[in-house]
DNA sequence: ATGAAAGCGCTAACAT
DNA sequence: ATGTTAGCGCTTTCAT
């Protein structure tokens, strides 16, 4: 059998709660005693019995990451890879353990986080936005139970603690940095319209447009599309317009391989006569044929900030929900990489 | 405070060791009684503490995925996300829970995954190739800890169980593909000569050429490339010789892209003069310009068979190392699309 | 500054 | 078929 806190105890010449007080850091020890008992446990090879502590403190010292089995998609563009890496280094580096669960409830029976949750497993848990039902916001809100959610809503809501991308902020850096480089009439291209995400990018599109002194045209906002091959004729459509677009900012980076092909197609020069900007910066953008300009979040840090919001409240149940939003910042490329026609 | 096993005996006139059967389905129970417990239970809520049930019966019903936090490149192409996902799916199945831990040792302290073991955390642990150290390896076999690598070092160990993709199968059946596309001068290109995965690609493209009737070529074969430009430039060298090759079996996405681009650059036409086939079936390789042949894996299958051969090893002890290898499927694009030339 | 003892919620012998 | 009891390893109050 293992060692446990009595056997230490006993081997030091100490009783078990000495013992316990050392390795917790608490009450009054002699330096003396201290000393004698690390060295105790060092000899003993002594690792505490993490299962009995949480019992008896009731805390799991661990908390939860839901995924979305069923939406794999969505994890694409290591966003996932890299922000499970940002929770799990903070989370480590705070004495946590990450459990990742999913949330599809068998029939009958309770919701894995729920059973996670009241099973005494998880201190805390870290919920994408696309698994936050209002259901079980609710529910954890009823509890008091600490939790964070990537992505948002709305910025109104300041009863709960999430952490996001500056969509907006990014969507008006993608206009700033195409009007810097002499681009004026610039479109926008996206998917699903009822996504918060597309609709902050709209916005900060917008804002963009607006701030450098140009009108936002309606005909040259394309939402709906999923893909390569939908973008491509989309971009075709545009092209052909009497007032067509010498710019695009895209949602995605599929999008922005359409409208790369596009201009391909319709023989309009990349990027000196058509700018291309994506989101996401992902390799596909990258590595693409002419290299997009992309902006780029650090998802890893989205993953550490969210773990250390959500620790925070574990620890300092008192402290109010906290919001962040984290800036993106443009990865210039060769989309874009003409000469300024600006001053 | 939450209800536990006690308040639902009290409510259903019975002792808490018989809730604690029904619970478990141990023992003989009356019918009669099973149900009212069943109803008790559901009436007050109660969910079993999870914590005190693991601390009482030794186990955590929960198992870790290590992960190397410092390389998350190698987590790239959705390998991790998809794997992960298995690997949950079939925990959750069966009552596991999981956890990711990285296995970065701060200076002094325990190594997070001796602490998760000697803490009894976890009943097993699933360790990618790249992080199973031969140290670890031999601890938890000196444990006795259930374990199962996702990689695997050479076929001959059996005193360890590992689940991988069939590399040879796949470099076997890339040839074989581009064989029956009628071409005959095949050329392979991969990055580290040192891993495993790249010597039974190698091995598998060999045997491939040779059943097809024909000779492996040394020049023909190159490694060390890492990455778009050292691809093409390299095939393009190959383009150049006398006995030019006309097709390719590429390590990986970028290998393909930069072989692609090669071939254009050399006026060479794809797939008409020149094959590509690549591993991994990445969406660069779906959405590169041509789109281009993979070999696909079921990379959601691998961890879930990870998973359940793992929890067999918890269950049943006694269980002896398996070992399994998913074989890879052909996923035809155009860059191999051309018209046989056999028959 | 340290020890004794109770108890966290559940399981598993042992009784009956 | 069900109840009684001890105990899993640790923390924590209460003594001293």
């Amino acid at each position: 059998m293992a060692v446990t806190i009595k056997d230490v105890a006993q081997a030091a010449g100490v009783s078990a709660s000495t013992v316990s007080r050392v390795l917790n850091n608490k009450g009054v020890i002699s330096e003396e005693t201290r000393k004698r008992i690390w060295d105790t446990m060092k000899e003993l090879e002594y690792v505490p019995n993490d299962v009995a502590r949480s019992f008896a403190n009731g805390s799991a010292r661990a908390f939860a990451l839901v995924i979305d089995v069923v939406d794999v998609r969505a994890y694409a563009n290591n966003f996932f890879n890299n922000t499970v890496f940002g929770i799990e280094t903070a989370a480590h580096e705070n004495g946590y353990n990450l459990m990742i669960t999913n949330e599809k409830s068998v029939e009958d029976e309770i919701s894995p986080v729920q059973k996670l949750v009241l099973g005494k497993k998880i201190d805390g848990i870290v919920i994408p936005i696309s698994m936050a039902d209002e259901s079980l916001l609710e529910k954890l809100n009823d509890l008091g139970f600490p939790s964070v959610i990537l992505g948002h809503l709305d910025e109104g809501r300041t009863e709960t603690s999430w952490v996001d991308i500056n969509n907006t902020q990014g969507g008006a850096l993608a206009v700033r940095h195409l009007i810097k480089k002499g681009y004026r009439n610039i479109a926008f291209l996206y998917g699903n319209d009822k996504e918060q995400f597309n609709q902050d990018r709209l916005t900060g599109f917008s804002r963009g447009v607006s701030a450098g002194g140009m009108d936002v045209k309606q005909e040259l906002i394309c939402h709906g599309l999923s893909g390569v091959e939908d973008s491509r004729e989309c971009v075709l459509g545009l092209l052909r317009q009497e007032d067509r677009p010498d710019a695009v900012v895209c949602g995605d980076d599929r999008l922005a391989l359409g409208a790369l092909r596009a201009a391909k197609a319709a023989g309009v020069a990349v990027p000196r006569d058509f700018g291309i900007v994506s989101f996401d910066n992902t390799p596909l953008t990258e590595l693409a044929d002419i290299p997009i300009t992309s902006l780029d979040v650090d998802t890893f840090e989205l993953g550490r900030q969210a773990a250390e919001i959500l620790i925070q409240q574990i620890e300092e149940p008192e402290t109010s929900f906290r919001q962040v939003l984290l800036s993106t910042k443009i990865i210039g490329r060769a989309s874009t990489e003409r000469e300024s026609e600006e001053e």
